[in-house]
DNA sequence: CGCCGCATTATGTGCATACATAAAGCCACG
DNA sequence: CGTGGCTTTATGTATGCACATAATGCGGCG
């Protein structure tokens, strides 16, 4: 069963891969060390433990020191999702992107707003509501609240030519943040402006950003009826 | 500006991530290569590729051979999602799961799922539908077909122990899927089983997964009313 | 002047080695 | 019999070196 010798780590990370999907390695069961692993597969440590680390990072191998590797029971299906700037996603699709600024004005946010965003209830915020279309249709409505203070120039952008969902993108660095995705139905406002019925089922991203302690942005994007998020496993 | 030595890969990825940040390096700007980097940190070149290629995996460097590494323009931010089993995510919110079996039976499935599944259009599939609860109330409604020639235990499974959801992932191996999200209206029945207004907008997840070239299952989760799916950046 | 191919160069990877670190589990001691 | 601490062990990481691979861009040739 030593099969030609697996000396590089994809060799080795895919026939690993395959041990598990097979059931040779049963879910919850403690594989060999990496040593061992090695002298099997005819390579260095570094090279097992290169390949290993891959699988653990799939989430299907949880790793402890001293206690070994083992294959995950329930491995949690892990997708990388990425999330462009709309323009790069709508032009993805083989459709010309446009963008229409709604409104732009400085402005006391609600309290959740300001509670979440961890600014001073009376706070002055730049709001920026804008509309992504999509060959002339409505793609995907924004809100925005950008906390000025994190991000100076803000102040000096209009925003009419570079949406504020790309220029921030670009010109405000973050650290850290959250994004939730979730359903809402469209409100009269919204269905006025993505260009739907009232009460649709709109697909929401609701992102949060941070640069250190300061909170840097917080949009909530609903996008028309029918948008899907997609990711391979 | 030669600091103490960064010696170790992390505290190199967390400097060139400073530098990234603060504009040292710009966007679209080319770095030093690994091996000067390597001088300047006084560590050995094979740690800044570590730490590089840490850094290119988060989305924020774009790495090629000769050409050398730059500074990602427009970072498409990455998210890593975790997709657990429904009992799991239930109980990380400390509340008691239950689930509730309410169809089994074997059916030929509807057009477009004999195609999305690539099974012929007669074939027998499973149909399993079933409530997921949380503290007694519903959670999500699941709605699933499972192509019993690629998964043969399935068919001796009664799934009103385990949840078909918790027994595929266990015992169903795959080796590719995709998962899709998006927002979709309550039907009449769905609303029934939920508990909630019939056209409440319901986040819905569709998940199909291979084995090789044979389809194992597609299901499509609506959660209920107020679900959110999270994720840090 | 244009195009092709090869030299150059930056990243990608493998290996042997050494040491660091976490933690499981045993043993001695109370 | 319980427990604190020490030993052992498996993974984590740093290093120097060598070679692989890709792709740029320059130089030479038609």
């Amino acid at each position: 069963m030593t099969g030609p010798a697996l000396r590089d780590w994809r060799s080795v990370r895919d026939e690993v891969l395959r041990r598990i999907r097979a059931r040779e390695w049963a879910p919850g069961e403690l594989i060999p060390n990496e040593a061992d692993l090695a002298v099997e597969f005819g390579c260095a440590r570094t090279t097992v433990n290169r390949a290993l680390r891959a699988v653990a990072e799939r989430g299907l191998l949880d790793r402890r020191r001293k206690a070994g590797s083992r294959v995950a029971v329930l491995p949690a299906a892990t997708a990388k999702l990425a999330i462009p700037v709309i323009r790069k996603e709508v032009e993805a699709l083989g459709r010309t992107y446009a963008h229409r600024l709604m409104e732009r004005c400085e402005a006391a946010p609600p309290e959740t707003v300001a509670r979440a965003m961890r600014v001073p209830a009376g706070a002055g915020l730049l709001r920026v509501r804008a509309l992504h279309l999509a060959d002339g249709g409505p793609y995907a409505f924004e809100d925005r609240w950008i906390n000025t203070i994190a991000v100076p120039g803000a102040a000096d952008q209009s925003f009419d030519r570079v949406s504020s969902n790309e220029w921030l993108l670009e010109n405000a660095p973050y650290t850290h943040g959250e994004i939730a995705f979730s359903a809402s139905k469209a409100s009269a406002g919204e269905a006025g402006l993505i260009g739907c019925a009232r009460g649709a089922a709109l697909f929401v991203l609701d992102r949060l950003t941070w640069d250190g302690a300061a909170s840097v942005t917080k949009v909530r994007i609903a996008f028309a009826p029918g948008h899907r998020l997609r990711t391979v496993l």
